[in-house]
RNA sequence: GCGCGGUUAGCUCAGUGGUAGAGCGCCUGCUUCACACGCAGGAAGUCGCAGGUUCAAACCCUGCACCGCGCACCA
């Protein structure tokens, strides 16, 4: 045992701990092991990423989990690992090679590049790693996995292959997502609509045929007009019908281009006329197919105007475009008007900018079994909490569209695919390059991250822990990759391992400032959880973010919500040195054969409430629930009440009843460790050591692995039927040193001068709690006395215990404490009207429950029995 | 357009049919022998609006308003 400085100061505190944790190897299961599995894989962090608040949030929780489950017997896997991030990734390398040595990726070349990559990687990648590490997070490290590990990668490889040869990967040349910045095709699940405030321009084009004749048309992307190579107009439209089949001119380049007819028009749209720019939109990508239209495309990838869209327009830029071929046309007399009008673009996730709908060769999958993983959200088989996010799934999957899953980047998994040097045809499709690879060209293409990712939950295990830990328990990540990665997750468990990945998903909210914007680095109002870990503490933070993360809602997060974390964290350091001044504590309380004070059996009968509704609260996943119900008891009951009631005992001469507090106390203390230890992990292995606690038969000298209190055992051994008496005796005298202490406040007594009381004991026990009573509310004496006569005007509060009265040797008026208790009956009238009001209703007396009846009924005949006693004590005063 | 959340004390949020809660902030008093990262007391809410169901509604139903999000979009 040593000396317990007066604050607590988490850093050294934590750090030692994880180490040892570390060097024990607390964190690694074992897959022969005898218990029942509990396995988590962590939602591997970009490989660039850095902590944020969203991160502690989302790993804390699994901790949570992970460090419950151990406590409950489990055998536990919590696995990490990072993920290759291929856009994210490789957009930091060129950055750094543009900065430093005035370089592009192709300068370098594909394979110098990629060595430039694994470089920055094994020093600047993972530091999230180390960061989830200061948090306190039991992953086994041991078995850390990255998505471009060769095991991984020929996992990946194998299932590209697979099914290729089902039939489920196809190439094709489609209308894609292009992201000029990132110049690669995107999925759309990538893409993000934004409202835009942009302009809705009406333009004419010349009949061909009808010179001097007009067509109005509306568009808000005039740019791409030299990519038109039709118009279109719905067939049955009354005002155009008849000029299907006719021309009319393109402005510049100038063409003849053809009216065509077509279904998806909507007459009632600008003026009813479509521009079809088959190269630029997939609507009209479509129409140009039914209507055999040539396809133009003016764009180069990275987003400028290519020669086919003219001379004058060729290596602009596509928005200074739309402004030049606003003015060529205005110039040529052929705009009428422009109207602001908002619109959605999509743009692109990681660049930010608008994409472009592309023409373009790209590998697609269809996706494997659908149907499965439809009902087995559906069916409860995999469980979504809040449930609210299945039918947000069930929508996507519905609907689900073919995934494009190739990338024209450098950094990810290649695509397995040769093409025959001498016919392109002819393809090799293998996780092996063809025997005679001189022959042969590598597809260039990489594969989209999120084809590797929705193999995480198993591709990341080997066959003696797949055989333990797989399917996994519980997924732990945010609503917003639900599609990305979820959805994906369930399809590849069933298509590759014929089971569900996980039996639960438990969507976390997201975390917002205070004004309810996303935290995001680029309006720099996320706080770096480091600094706050170091302001705070890890268990501080921990505590105080997951007592406000609600299930499944948003959170505004708010730097006072950490601080109360550490307060707490302070508040248990302090109650533990409080007990150790007093003598070294029992390594093992058994609570049989102790004599036990009321207050004691009050304690131990809320904190067995505890454990029960705990259990209830973890068992919904309602963390924030599990925080504040640790919070109140410990906080509330334990330290403002038992432990300032339980130092009369303490102080008293007797002991048999000091011991017996003190044991009580370490009963109390060492079970609350055990419930905190998932919250607060190091504070509470720092105090259950410090106070010199074992627990038996858990095999391992970790507080991490003492058995998670049991409530229906809890209380073995306690003379049962005096629990409900004790507690309500309890309850009585708390109310009467609320009501003590209130009328001293009101009577302006300094909260540390110490009084003289009298009081008409009510209950027959009132003196045998009377010593109690007076240290609880600071009294040099109370005085029982039956037929005590106070002076004219003496302060008095009617109590449970009884009337009880606080001389002032005239210092107060009678009319001042007549108007103090006129007040007091005023509150009593009301209350005695309301519950009187509700049993004169005929229809409450007959249909409510009987208890609830018995409920109003008692407090009435209580409300009267204080009305009457105020109302002689108001005589009493001369009123 | 369809769908999903939210609207409770000054602020951040709990509270799924039976007398409105917490923390912070605020006011008052306390360096009382664990803790000022603390102790004690207090003020403060027509529970977004309007209907309905019920003996009883913050809670269930209907409609509306506002805020946020997702999906789909008409150029």
């Amino acid at each position: 045992m040593s000396e317990i400085s007066k604050a607590y100061e988490p850093q050294a505190v934590e750090e030692k701990w994880y180490s040892r944790w570390l060097a024990d190897g607390c964190f690694t299961p074992d897959p022969a092991s005898a218990k029942p599995a509990y396995s988590i894989v962590i939602p591997p962090p970009n490989v660039t990423g850095m902590l944020t608040l969203g991160h502690v949030l989302n790993n804390t929780i699994q901790d949570v989990l992970a460090r419950r489950a151990r406590m409950l017997g489990h055998e536990v896997l919590w696995l990490p690992g990072t993920d290759h991030a291929g856009i994210a990734t490789q957009t930091v390398v060129e950055r750094k090679l543009r900065k430093e040595e005035h370089k592009t990726r192709r300068d370098l070349g594909r394979e110098a590049f990629l060595e430039r990559v694994w470089e920055w990687k094994e020093k600047h990648g993972g530091i999230i790693i180390q960061q989830l590490k200061k948090l306190g997070c039991t992953c086994d490290w041991s078995r850390e996995r990255f998505t471009m590990d060769a095991d991984y990668s020929r996992e990946v490889q194998a299932v590209f292959v697979d099914l290729y040869k089902k039939g489920l990967i196809y190439r094709g040349k489609r209308m894609v997502n292009w992201c000029p910045v990132s110049l690669t095709a995107l999925s759309d699940e990538e893409v993000i609509m934004k409202a835009q405030n942009g302009w809705l321009y009406h333009m004419r084009y010349e009949l061909a045929d009808r010179p001097g004749e007009f067509l109005e048309i509306a568009t808000t992307r005039p740019e791409t007009l030299m990519g038109d190579t039709a118009i279109a107009v719905h067939p049955a439209d009354e005002r155009y019908k008849h000029l299907v089949g006719s021309h009319v001119w393109r402005p510049f380049p100038r063409a003849r281009i053809p009216i065509v007819g077509d279904e998806h028009i909507d007459p009632t749209f600008g003026t009813g006329v479509l521009k079809v720019t088959p190269a630029h939109d997939k609507a009209d990508f479509e129409i140009g197919q039914r209507h055999h239209l040539e396809i133009l495309d003016v764009l180069h990838p990275d987003g400028t105007m290519n020669e086919l869209a003219g001379p004058e327009f060729a290596g602009m830029d596509r928005f200074a475009a739309r402004k030049a071929a606003v003015e060529k046309l205005r110039e040529m007399g052929l705009l009428v008007k422009e109207e602001p009008y908002q619109n959605n673009v999509g743009y692109s996730e990681r660049a930010d900018v608008p994409i472009e709908p592309r023409l373009s060769e790209q590998w697609f999958l269809k996706y494997p079994k659908v149907a499965e993983s439809l009902e087995a959200v559906k069916s409860g088989a995999v469980a979504f909490r809040p449930e609210r996010w299945a039918h947000v799934y069930d929508h996507w999957m519905q609907n689900i569209q073919d995934w494009c899953i190739s990338r024209q980047l450098w950094w990810g998994h290649r695509i397995p695919v040769w093409y025959r040097k001498d016919n392109p045809d002819c393809v090799h499709v293998d996780t092996a390059p063809p025997a005679d690879p001189e022959n042969w060209t590598q597809e260039e293409d990489v594969l989209d991250t999120w084809f590797s990712s929705w193999l995480w939950p198993f591709a990341t295990m080997d066959d003696a822990t797949r055989g333990k830990f797989y399917p996994t328990t519980d997924l732990v990540t945010g609503p917003d990759i639900i599609f990305f990665w979820v959805a994906r997750m369930i399809m590849a468990g069933y298509e590759f391992t014929g089971q569900k990945p996980f039996a639960n998903v438990f969507f976390t909210g997201l975390i917002r400032d205070m004004s309810g914007r996303k935290m995001s680095k680029s309006l720099g109002n996320s706080p770096d959880p480091l600094d706050l870990i170091a302001k705070y503490g890890a268990d501080g933070i921990r505590f105080g973010l997951l007592r406000i993360a609600p299930q499944g809602q948003d959170i505004r997060f708010d730097e006072k919500q950490i601080e109360e974390g550490r307060n707490f964290a302070n508040k248990l350091w302090n109650a533990a040195r409080f007990r150790q001044m007093h003598g070294p504590s029992a390594p093992e309380v058994q609570l049989e054969g102790l004599k036990l004070s009321s207050y004691s059996l009050d304690i131990l009968a809320k904190l067995q409430e505890l454990v029960v509704k705990l259990d209830a609260a973890y068992g919904e996943y309602r963390f924030n629930e599990a925080a504040q119900l640790m919070y109140d008891f410990f906080w509330s009951e334990y330290c403002d009440g038992y432990v300032e009631a339980a130092k009369s005992e303490i102080f008293s001469e007797d002991p048999a009843a000091k011991d017996s507090a003190l044991a009580v106390m370490d009963f109390v203390l060492s079970h609350m460790l055990r419930l905190l230890q998932p919250f607060m992990p190091h504070l509470a292995a720092e105090l259950w050591t410090t106070l010199g606690f074992t627990a038996p038969d858990h095999g391992c000298e970790h507080l991490m692995y003492v058995a998670w209190p049991q409530s229906a055992t809890l209380l073995a051994g306690l003379e049962r039927e005096r629990l409900t008496t004790a507690s309500q005796r309890v309850a009585a005298v708390y109310e009467s040193v609320r009501l003590a202490r209130n009328l001293r406040a009101e009577v302006r007594i300094p909260s540390n001068k110490k009084v003289r009381l009298f009081l008409k004991p009510q209950p027959e026990w009132a003196e045998e709690e009377s010593a109690t009573f007076a240290r609880l509310v600071n009294a040099e004496t109370v005085t029982l006395e039956a037929n005590y006569e106070p002076a004219r005007g003496e302060p008095r509060v009617l109590t449970p215990l009884g009337e009880l009265y606080l001389p002032l040797e005239g210092l107060v008026d009678a009319s001042a404490e007549q108007e103090r208790i006129q007040k007091e009956i005023a509150k009593v009238e009301a209350e005695l009207a309301t519950v009187g009001k509700k049993l004169s209703n005929e229809n409450f007396v007959q249909n409510a429950p009987a208890a609830v009846v018995a409920e109003h009924r008692k407090r009435e005949t209580d409300w009267k029995e204080k009305l009457s006693q105020l109302q002689k004590m108001m005589h009493s005063l001369g009123g």
